[in-house]
DNA sequence: CTGAAAGCGCTAACAG
DNA sequence: CTGTTAGCGCTTTCAG
């Protein structure tokens, strides 16, 4: 029977914990935090009386008292974001940074809050400023382009909130998480110079992006190694887009001995490729090969599903979340960049050269 | 000059604000909350103190305090989701719930915490109210099938914190927001009908959803509307899954008078109806038109692109946001399912009969 | 209209 | 090994 009929249930605290076990409050704090000096004997029965109240000790409350938050911040370029959101472009950046970190912080009792920050605008200090004022982080999660920017990271430096870069290799506060573009890059030429393809065509992205060169030296790493046609003519420049991509292919297969493959330096440029391929009367894999960097859902789904690079986005945000979390309870931070391998999937749009 | 070198800046809190406005900290707290009787001269040299500080009140500190956290809830299947995430499977429902909940929460100054529980195990209990006693959020926002879950919903209404079930038409506790899924795939029919098809086929989603049924209800309704063929044999059983489209598409397509238009209850059964047709030889738009159950990037990027209809998911989040942060500031909730249009993407699979 | 006091649930520092 | 005492930053009474 209900004794006290309509009354909200009163959350169980600490206190109710502490009385159920005839103990004091900070025994009850000590092993809710894993602390030494608690007899085995009576950590028993404060676990007993916890499971037995279904207590959970309050994130606000411990943040206030105590100097950890048990959370973390992940941070993403709003104007980006919203509107990748709004197009529904394909792009599973932010989903995959879920996977990875919000289940590497639920393992060890953390928290993931995702936030989007204007970058670009003078605002990105007032912003952070209140992102951190309010929720108080343990660390940060930068990603890219944020953790190449000075105003973010010297920010964090000053306050001293551990914060992890993700796709960034340079050197300087927080730790870099990056994977090796250039080396995903020769791989995939590899692979292609491997079916027998002896003109690959390469499509860059913006070259304001590191990484852009990064791909493209890859590329050309892997082209000069494999002994084949190392001609300029070869590598097209684009800008992720797909309309690049459009531009990109159309010239690429216009040339007078065409390649018989074609790497593309993002999801959607390599749709395009397969669309104007397609147009232009080459069948893919039989007359093209193409190979996309960046295994996002739209390029599983394509007729045919390309073969693409994967990058390793879900892991590299673990890992941010885990460095941090080993930070927060007092081991060293990693003193160079992480390197996350990244992997080749093959599918249907590569094959062997044909004739 | 660094006056204090090395020193890990202060955070600013309301005391600091107090001081530097000459006033006492009600006067500031009565100023960020809004509140009455405060004189605009003071209340204007408080905002000036606050902005001159950077100051940003703590969550957890106001938490604590007051009644309210500012922080709003949603939760989701955790394997489903993970499994959505993992494969890469192109649904983008965790986007545009971030999409329209975290703008519409960070309007209001609120935050939303995204947390993935499991349904099906007898956890859900438990999970549940850990959440609830770690955030204690002012407001949960239900996402399918947890609206229709009585544990989940009941120790919700126990707690007497106002939910929002997403998805969900049955009366109860809490309210629900959802769309017209009978009207929407009468509006698909009826598109088809308009271009002049009379043989519509129509693939039905799992039946154990409730809003499978409503689609193929809805259909019918349209085709009588239309007068045209009610041919129960252009109805195929499909679950939402690539596989089962592929197999109810044959089935279609191998009637000896086969449909000229298919409509089909989700993505990934459309683009396999799209496979399926073009390997038999039927061409989209041309011989055959295709509407999807759903605008997933995977369907928009397919070639070519398919016409859709449009599940509102931002909108039906956004308005949840805004419902429960109403509800907290006194006003009352809504008394009957909030329904939110949908809307029809014409893209390029769908075109006049020919012939 | 404004201020002073009390306390939210917890942890930090110290005693015992 | 365990308990006591003070706050954390804010909102809530309740006085003025």
């Amino acid at each position: 029977m209900q004794r006290n009929p309509g009354a909200r249930p009163r959350p169980v605290t600490i206190k109710d914990v502490a009385a159920e076990a005839d103990v004091s409050l900070q025994t009850v704090s000590r092993v809710i935090n894993d602390g030494p000096n608690v007899r085995p004997a009576i950590k028993e029965r404060v676990l007993k009386a916890i499971e037995k109240l279904g207590y959970v000790p309050s994130l606000a409350a411990r943040r206030m008292a105590g100097k950890k938050s048990y959370l973390l911040l992940a941070l993403n370029d709003r104007d980006r974001t919203i509107e990748d959101w709004r197009s529904g472009d394909g792009t599973d950046w932010v989903d995959q940074m879920l996977l990875g970190g919000m289940l590497k912080c639920a393992e060890h009792g953390y928290r993931m809050i995702f936030e989007l920050v204007d970058t670009h605008s003078s605002n990105v200090e007032r912003e952070l400023t209140s992102a951190l004022g309010a929720l108080h982080p343990d660390g940060v999660i930068l990603t890219p382009p944020h953790g190449d920017n000075p105003t973010i990271t010297n920010l964090l430096n000053e306050r001293r909130i551990p914060f992890a870069r993700i796709g960034s290799t340079r050197k300087g506060a927080g730790f870099g998480i990056a994977m090796d573009d250039a080396t995903a890059a020769a791989a995939a030429t590899a692979e292609l110079a491997r079916l027998g393809h002896r003109r690959i065509g390469f499509i860059t992205g913006s070259l304001e992006y590191a990484l852009s060169t990064d791909r493209r030296e890859g590329y050309q790493r892997a082209v000069r190694a494999a002994g084949i046609e190392d001609d300029p003519r070869l590598i097209a420049q684009g800008d992720f887009t797909f309309e690049s991509g459009e531009a990109a292919t159309r010239e690429l297969l216009s040339l007078p001995n065409p390649p018989t493959a074609i790497l593309a330096s993002s999801g959607h440029m390599s749709l395009a490729a397969l669309e104007v391929a397609k147009s232009m009367g080459f069948r893919v894999p039989d007359d093209l090969s193409i190979i996309s960097f960046d295994d996002t859902p739209i390029v599983k789904f394509s007729a045919p599903p390309l073969t693409a690079i994967r990058q390793p986005i879900a892991e590299m945000t673990a890992r941010a979340a885990e460095l941090l979390i080993k930070v927060n309870i007092g081991e060293p931070g990693p003193t160079k960049t992480q390197i996350v391998p990244f992997s080749l999937i093959v599918r249907s749009s590569t094959g062997p050269l044909k004739g």
